[in-house]
DNA sequence: TATGAATGAGGCTTCATTCAT
DNA sequence: CATGAATGAAGCCTCATTCAT
């Protein structure tokens, strides 16, 4: 039966591999062979699995998405039905900067670092910006139930949404470049008490 | 006798040139002779008037911070005296997120990337780290005067500074690597909403 | 499956390249391009197998060093047992000096140079200083021996193991800098009866 | 009478300056830059004084031999007239290894560095074999004074005179490239006595 | 699949030298 | 004479990628 292809575990050592050393040298300074003695592989191995490094990018960025969408799915369970929009609120925002594990926290510097990456890397920059328009489209419709005013100006939700994406990001961006000023992990509850402010404008 | 200097004029020049080539390719894709065709000079010259490009880059990050120092020096001297809390902090966030020109799109996006090289350049994470702390402080003492609190938590304070911060550095971040969702420049509004909301939660 | 490494070989060949260099153009126009041109290889391998130019350097000493450890035993193992000091003395001057080959021109040449070079490479220089200190400890041994002194001023055994060696050097660098005056080769003799001198007035 | 040139002040001072740089950094590592720091002046003046980098080099290997001959006539003046060919040997190894100042000890690893650089630098070893050649004659003059053979082999003086000269070499060379085993400066004794040891196998 | 060698382009930096002032 | 800017070639090294085994 010839022998069974490995190809799937191998390419996830691999972007974990790219992920860890991300999380110590940035991107730049994450050679080939740095991601290959990481996973415990060979230069040349990385090449069969990958098409190139770029490749190894656009799926670790797939693999982080993925992570924040099970996150928010879990939470958004957790809660139940029937629930209210501030509690969803709080939840989908809990779901971005709660952050308990080492993983995580690995997690949130490699998302920042493709965040700056994204700027300059178009195919990157194209899957980064539809992963923030979805975030944007789920908090809008939150915000729209949230809202006590009957007919909330599109843009001022779209405007709401797009701050409460901001401190978000902004969080994990302070969080790895500054960290003795913004403590990482910390912002989640400023970041609800803003949301709400920016809810009560609306 | 001799010659006069023009080193003043020249690192400026190359400053300028790493800032326009980093709006274009990112730090890692701003090589020397990228630089010089840029400033239109040669890559040896470069390394004359500068020992290395970290220190071109720490210069940028200097010309960065006096510019927004420059901003916000002026917004408040708009203010005049006697100014309240809230407008002050208005103006704060103003100074950084009011961008009109051209030339302040392109210094965020080098201020965006600056962030991120911090994470793991060290001497520029030092630099980063006390601008973010110097403006934090600031944020601070505005929010000081404007909570209606007699003795508010000095940790909420704290906490509120930073997640405005978050807030404005999230929106500098989302508005260059996803324009299409946060269109650059349109920040302010929702973030000052935002710290208010802030502020009266402390 | 794999690929069975080449290492071993290849490394023998850039030292041996870089030895031909430098018999050539000295250490300082010994380039990577130089050597890998000398060794039929790409400048860019000579860096897959070797950390640095530095490392290419100390693993030539250890080369030569061991080429002089050879020839010393060599003759040593010629004298057989029970030799006279004198005999030994004069073996190991022979194991120094008398140079048949091109190939051991070509070394001597190098070794001439790095003893050079060791004065401002710490790290050769250490390699270097260990070796001579070495070869003098042999030769204050065979000095003991020699001396018909029942006690010998130990300084002053040492003093003529330094010259010995002082003048076994000198040859080497004579016969290379001065080659129409210090013809190559021909030290041999004079040497064995300077030390010859030495040792009666220890 | 136009201004007088300083040309020959300027000229010592770049020839000391380089002697300085190479005595610490070696001549590899002495860049015009450096020279010139070291000189207190220019990069641009030095080739103005000097056409090229080669030239100064010439120029400080002439001012190191002015210098050696300078001391060893002075030890010869001292020695008056009449004087035994054994001590006029003494006088002239005196002159080469009797070093008191730190200057002499830089001239010393200059020589030495020189002798090296000798070795690949046609114009140098051209310089340096006369002087060589030049001390060899001095020597065997002597040598043929002092033996007490009537016909003395010719073949045999020279290889003496030129044993003698590699252990004075040498004693520089392992001088400044082993100096915890061969302690600079310390070397004139030994060699007298191997000197004494060749002349009588005359 | 996997290894390890090999390539070649490109990056940062140094440096002797030239030249306008 | 002197300065300081400028050049351009070269040097060491890194790295994504390819390929024989």
């Amino acid at each position: 039966m010839g022998r069974q292809t490995n190809t799937d575990e191998r390419r996830l050592e691999i972007v974990i591999g790219l992920m860890r050393v991300i999380a110590r040298h940035g991107y730049a300074g994450a050679s080939i062979q740095e991601i290959a003695k990481e996973a415990g592989l060979t230069a040349g191995l990385i090449h069969y699995h990958f098409e190139s490094k770029q490749e190894i990018l656009l799926t670790l960025f797939g693999h982080l998405e993925a992570l924040v969408e099970g996150r928010m799915a879990e939470r958004l369970a957790a809660l139940g039905e029937k629930v209210s929009a501030h509690a969803e609120l709080d939840a989908m925002i809990d779901a971005f900067l709660a952050l308990d594990t080492k993983s995580d926290e690995r997690a949130v510097m490699c998302w920042t670092m493709l965040s700056a990456e994204a700027i300059h890397n178009p195919e990157l920059g194209r899957l980064f910006g539809d992963a923030i328009a979805r975030h944007e489209k789920r908090i809008e419709a939150i915000l729209t139930r949230a809202t006590s005013r009957a007919r909330p100006r599109p843009a001022a939700i779209r405007e709401a949404a797009a701050a409460i994406l901001a401190a978000i990001h902004g969080s994990f961006l302070l969080g790895c470049a500054a960290p003795g000023v913004i403590p990482k992990g910390s912002a989640a509850d400023s970041v609800r008490r803003m949301a709400r402010g920016v809810v009560d404008g609306i």
